[in-house]
DNA sequence: GTCCTGACGAGTA
DNA sequence: GTACTCGCCAGGA
């Protein structure tokens, strides 16, 4: 594996609970702008069990990828929500609240 | 070994 | 305002 996914994974480990981060903001942290689809890919092909929060990591808009692999978005959801993330009527994340600063 | 596809985002038409 | 394309890397067939 190349160093991408372990940046990949580092950065998504350190998301704090009730904070999100989108796929883009990650990318752009680990030094690669235009590889958002590969951190999405990263985490769908090696997700640590335990060690990487996919469920924080969501689309730019908030929202999550349509055939997400937890057991649904409705998982997802749930998960987000018990760890405080405020969910728009829309039914997605409240980016606007929620979305992770880098210190 | 090569070709294709894949959890995105931003820019352009 | 909506639709399409390009960019980028890695893994699987």
């Amino acid at each position: 594996m190349g160093q991408f996914n372990e940046q990949v994974y580092e950065v998504v480990k350190q998301i704090p609970p009730g904070r999100v981060a989108s796929y883009g903001q990650v990318a752009r942290m680990i030094g690669r702008p235009r590889n958002a689809r590969f951190v999405g890919f990263a985490l769908h092909s090696n997700p640590q069990p335990g060690i990487i929060p996919c469920h924080r990591v969501v689309f730019k808009d908030g929202s999550l990828a349509p055939g997400f692999a937890f057991g649904g978005p409705e998982a997802q959801r749930a998960l987000l929500e018990q760890e405080g993330i405020q969910f728009l009527d829309d039914g997605r994340v409240d980016m606007e609240q929620c979305c992770w600063e880098v210190y």
